[in-house]
DNA sequence: AATAATGTTCACTAATTAGCTAACTTTGCA
DNA sequence: TGCAAAGTTAGCTAATTAGTGAACATTATT
């Protein structure tokens, strides 16, 4: 069950079906670990979509491989202008925030 | 021209309605400063259509009115951890990313 | 199997957020 | 006008991210 949209990769969409919706047993598990882990997942399918490696992207954002792993493995929380850097600087996107119920 | 789905306060939107689609001048003059301004609009939209005060938000979240008055205003960056928990513990809410072209 | 490429971990520093209290300012209302 | 509530600004400290290079580990490739 991947992507329909190629426009807009859509993590919840990437949520419901990797953990289930809202509300499930497992999702809600997921939930609780959200900040600790979703994010590196996201990054890691960005860059890998992009076909690039961790340093490539490390470059075209300037920062280091070092730094993405971390990121990626979430050993590291991260700031929003961190990250919203990363993606227009690497991925040439736009990182959109919403707020559901 | 206010939300439709009232279940989705999407910024994108917002967005497009504010400061036009992206491309126009307007909007790119708008996303430079990105990081800088947009996000404390959107939360204190959030907070204004709770009914809550700085201060109610902040004891919610477990921080200061200090605190959430300085994210409104953009003095500070925020760590993702941050926003999603005042989202969170203070609106009953749930930060979505996402990533589009 | 050996080598190269990719990714992770370690150790450290500098920069910035988050937390806190008090003082000050603005806004709303009696 | 005057008072109270709400919001902003100013310092300061502690905690954490971001940045850096090197060493180590894992994965691919020949």
């Amino acid at each position: 069950m991947k992507k329909i949209n190629k426009n807009l990769t859509s993590f919840a969409d990437h949520l419901d079906s990797e953990y289930g919706k809202r509300g499930t047993e497992t999702r809600e598990k997921y939930e609780e670990g959200f900040e600790s882990f979703k994010l590196g997942v996201m990054l890691q399918e960005l860059r890998k979509e992009h076909g690039m490696t961790q340093e490539q992207l490390a470059e075209k954002c300037g920062t280091t491989k070092t730094y993405i792993s971390r990121i990626e493995n979430d050993a590291s929380d991260i700031r929003l202008s961190t990250l919203m850097r990363i993606i227009r600087e690497g991925f040439g996107r736009h990182l959109s925030l919403s707020v559901d119920v």
